[in-house]
DNA sequence: ATCTTAGAACGGTCTAGACCACTCGCCGAA
DNA sequence: TTCGGCGAGTGGTCTAGACCGTTCTAAGAT
C-alpha cells in the first residue's frame, strides 16, 4: 500500500514558467530524500494526479525522468518504488565488518565452508606455490541489514595461520589475520569484471541466474609475500565501487 | 521542408501484441537507415500521426526512442533530424591503446558524438554546476581489432574548452585537454559498477540485450575544480579491471 | 485447508485533442 | 532596400480520459 500523495508538501505553480512535470520531479525528489526509505512505495500515478491536479500522463512524465535518473523504478501492476542506492564500496584493504559498520549497518555472515584444501593448479599459480600446498579455504555469504550483498571465498596459505581451522570461523577475517598471526595487509591488487550469476551464486544472493554480478579477485600481500587469494561476488543492483584515483606524480587526493 | 510521410513504407499491426509505438520505432528506424542521410528531416509528428492512422502522443513515443538512442534528434520549431554521421578514426588512447598493444591488438575509436548540449539536470548534479550550462559531449565507441570494447561518453564544461568543438573531435582527449586547454587531470574517482545491457548499448557492443557489462562513472578533477564527468560501458566478456590496492598509511606498493 | 475466481489497484499504451513557444518565410510599409 | 509583423509549421507541454495486461488479495467453493 503505497504512503498517501497527501504527506507529500510542494505544490505545482503555474506562472513559474517551469515546466509542471519539471516542478513535480523535483517535488517527488525532495520527498523522496526526506521520507521513502529504498525499496518503500511512492503514491501511484493516480494518487499524484490528483493530489497535484495534473493529468496523469504529466505525472508519468515527471515520474518518467526519475525512473531515467535510477532514483526510483517502475513495476508493473505493483507500484512504483525507490530505488536502494547502491553502496559505494571503496576499494580497499579494509575488513568487510569495519566497511558495513561505518556505514551504520548490522554486517552478519553465513559461513559456507571453513576448511583445508590442497591448491588445484589455478589457486597455486594464484598464490604463488606448489600444486598441493595446504590452504585455508573461508567461504562466505555476507549479508548487510540481514540482505545477501556478496558471495566471499579467500584462499590463504595453511602454514601462514596455524591453528586458524581450530576455531570457530572468524567473523572478521582480517582483523583475526592481524590480531592473531600478525599479518597485516600492506597492498594488493583487484581485478574486476562484470559476470552474470551462476545458479548456485543466484541463489545465495538471491537473484536470478545471469543477472549481473560484480566479481573481484584480489591479491592481497604482506611486503613481498602473498598472503590472501580471493573471489568475491557482488550484487549488482545494491553495489558500486567507488575507486579513488590519482595521476601518477600528482599530490594524494584529499578524501572526504 | 521534411520528406513527406507518405514515401515511408511499413504498417502498424493492430494485432501483432507488440505495442503500437514500438512497431513505428522500428519502422522509422528502417526508413532513416534506407532514406534519409544524416541532417536530413523527417516527416513531421503530425504527419507521421495521419500518416500512420495514430495518435501524435503514440508517434511522439516512437521518436522519444530513437531520440534517446540517438538514432534521431528534435529542434523546437524546426523539426526532427537524423543524426551527424558517425566518424570512423582511429585514436590513440594512453591506458586504452597501450593495453591493446600489449595484447597485441589493434585500437581503434567510432566518435558516436561531439557536440555541446546544456547540462541537464542530472549532469548539473555531477559536474557541481547549474542546470543548463553548456557541456561538451563526446561519446565514442572504442574497439580493438575490429570488435567492440567499450562506448564512452565524456561530458567537460565548454567555457573550459573554447573552441573545441571548432575541430575534429580529438583523437586522444586527455592530451587535448592538456596541450591545448592545460588541463591536467590530477585526481578523480570512479565508481564502478555492473549493469545489464540497454538496447542500444547491447547493439553497440554486439552483445545481447541484458548482457553483463562493466559500468565506469569518472568524476576527473583539476585541483579542486571537477574537469570532466564520464561514463564507459564495457563488455564484460572482453574487459576487466585491474586496480592497485594499498592500506591506508602503509608504504606505496611497487607498481611493474 | 486448499484452490479457484473475481475484483481492485497498479503501470503500460493509446486516443484526441488544445495551447504555448520557437523558427522561418513572406508580405507590406517605410 | 530594410524592417517588422503575421501566419504557418514545428516541437514542448498538458488535459482527460479509455482500455489492456500484471499482480495480489479476498472470498467463496470444494
Amino acid at each position: 500500500m503505497a504512503a498517501g500523495a497527501t504527506a507529500i508538501k510542494g505544490d505545482i505553480d503555474r506562472t513559474s514558467g517551469t515546466a509542471i512535470y519539471v516542478q513535480l520531479r523535483e517535488i517527488l525528489r525532495a520527498y523522496i530524500a526526506q521520507s521513502c526509505p529504498p525499496g518503500s512505495a511512492l503514491p501511484s500515478e493516480r494518487d499524484l494526479a490528483e493530489r497535484f491536479g495534473l493529468a496523469r500522463m504529466t505525472v508519468r512524465q515527471a515520474i518518467d525522468a526519475l525512473v531515467g535518473e535510477e532514483v526510483i523504478e517502475r513495476v508493473v501492476g505493483l507500484g512504483t518504488f525507490v530505488r536502494r542506492p547502491k553502496l559505494d564500496l571503496q576499494v580497499k584493504l579494509t575488513s568487510y565488518s569495519e566497511e558495513m559498520q561505518r556505514r551504520g549497518m548490522v554486517p552478519a555472515a553465513k559461513v559456507l565452508s571453513f576448511e583445508q584444501i590442497g591448491a588445484s593448479a589455478f589457486l597455486a599459480r594464484e598464490l604463488q606455490l606448489d600444486e598441493g600446498t595446504p590452504l585455508v579455504r573461508f567461504r562466505r555469504l555476507l549479508l548487510a541489514d540481514g540482505e545477501p550483498m556478496s558471495v566471499d571465498e579467500n584462499f590463504i596459505p595453511a602454514h601462514r595461520v596455524p591453528g586458524l581451522l581450530d576455531g570457530e570461523p572468524p567473523t572478521s577475517l582480517y582483523n583475526v589475520l592481524s590480531e592473531q598471526f600478525g599479518l597485516v595487509m600492506e597492498w594488493g591488487e583487484d581485478m574486476i569484471e562484470a559476470t552474470a550469476a551462476s545458479p548456485s551464486t543466484a541463489r545465495l544472493l538471491n537473484v536470478e541466474v545471469g543477472a549481473p554480478l560484480l566479481k573481484i579477485q584480489r591479491h592481497a600481500f604482506v611486503a613481498r609475500a602473498m598472503v590472501d587469494y580471493s573471489v568475491s561476488y557482488y550484487r549488482a543492483d545494491r553495489y558500486k565501487l567507488w575507486v579513488p584515483l590519482q595521476r601518477p606524480g600528482a599530490r594524494r587526493a584529499r578524501n572526504h
